[in-house]
DNA sequence: GGCTAAGCGGAGTTGATCTACCACTTAGCT
DNA sequence: AGCTAAGTGGTAGATCAACTCCGCTTAGCC
């Protein structure tokens, strides 16, 4: 599953040490749990501790900090992509919802490093790659009827940024929250109007989202 | 303007001299431009610099960069609060309608500290009232026929997030985008459809947003 | 079993901020 | 004009997190 540095192995990196291979996993995965439950700002050292690694070996497998979030993201990125092709299996004009509630999913099941989702993880090549699913799912979405005329892929973008963000903020307060927002969104650029199917936030839950961020 | 230390002087304190009330607000207004510049990392050294003072002068009349956030913020906050107490004066049911659009606006052009607001610039007091507004905007627009019933007033605070997250994306690359973005939020919320009137971000926008955020 | 390259740990270095301090200057009252 | 509390600047010191380094350990081939 782990088997090299960050990205895959340009020149053809020699397979890693069994003891290796388990202790980067096992970073990762620290890494992955600190950042979904406190953010990019947990310290290396704590990662290191959690993994039950010393920095060093930490900072063997990845340059700097930023490679390791970057390779976190990069997971991400191929699972979004692997989501938006299965999403042009679709029939019909439902594709495009159906990537969007899958990149929901995904997003609350890794919520970590969101943040550098759009900031830095896709290449020139992928966003140019899932840019054109988006189009075609548009497309389709269009001539279904299931979305107004006027909606563009940019509008798509930009509600995928709104997505994140209410992922982002509710988590842990709230999980599943974002489903509600997506109906909504949905509701927003339909020519019909739609149903909003997922129940509202408690006062309750509100209010602990906004304890939560201080 | 500015006579006092961060929060309205409880004990009421001195007046400030001239040449003080000058510098802070200097320091003022470069934090604010700074921070809606390059974001709340810029260090405290060059806001000084910028508001043409030295250090010293900063920190004698606030106790550490946060109350510098928070100063900003709090002058959001009641800016917000002003606003909310307007949109009750709005006729029929137009009165939410027109406070998220003050928001949008005044988010828009205070972009530094929004990542705080929530965060810690509502007081337990000042937050009931702002909800206390919104429900009864809230509830005029149910009976308007504006906004679809089953809409609650969590859902409008989840809505605000989504504006400012939009807003923060998008103020320097493409200002007044998130116009756009909340007329979807609003045909979403809509029982009927609505009008999305202002035009899409365009693809040349995107990518400077995608290309700034680097 | 022996050898060696690969891996390991974690104390210490580096660099970037934030903050305290204090000798010097000045506004503004009398 | 003279006085003094208030204000000023900027350097030195504290803090904190990222990262380095190197002597010790071990997997895995012979």
């Amino acid at each position: 599953m782990l088997d090299a540095m960050p990205p895959p192995a340009k020149a053809p990196t020699r397979p890693l040490r069994a003891d290796a291979a388990r202790n980067l996993e096992r970073v990762v995965d620290a890494a992955t749990d600190l950042f979904a439950e406190r953010g990019l700002e947990v310290g290396v050292d704590e990662i290191a501790a959690r993994a039950g690694v010393g920095m060093g070996t930490l900072y063997r497998r990845f340059p700097n900090k930023d490679a390791l979030i970057k390779f976190l993201v990069a997971d991400l990125v191929s699972q979004t992509l692997l989501l938006a092709d299965n999403a042009l299996a679709e029939p019909d004009g439902i594709g495009l919802e159906s990537l969007l509630r899958g990149v929901g999913e995904l997003q609350a099941a890794n919520p970590g490093c969101l943040t550098r989702l759009w900031r830095d993880g896709f290449s020139p090549t992928e966003l140019e790659h899932l840019r054109g699913v988006l189009r075609r799912l548009l497309t389709r979405a269009h001539e279904a009827g299931a979305v107004r005329p006027e909606i563009t892929v940019t509008d798509v973008s930009v509600l995928l940024w709104s997505l994140q963000q209410i992922v982002t903020m509710t988590v842990h307060a709230a999980p599943g929250a974002w489903r509600r927002h997506l109906d909504i969104l949905l509701a927003g650029i339909s020519p019909r109007p739609r149903k909003i199917s997922h129940r509202p936030l408690t006062q309750h839950e509100l209010d602990a989202i906004n304890d939560s961020q201080s």
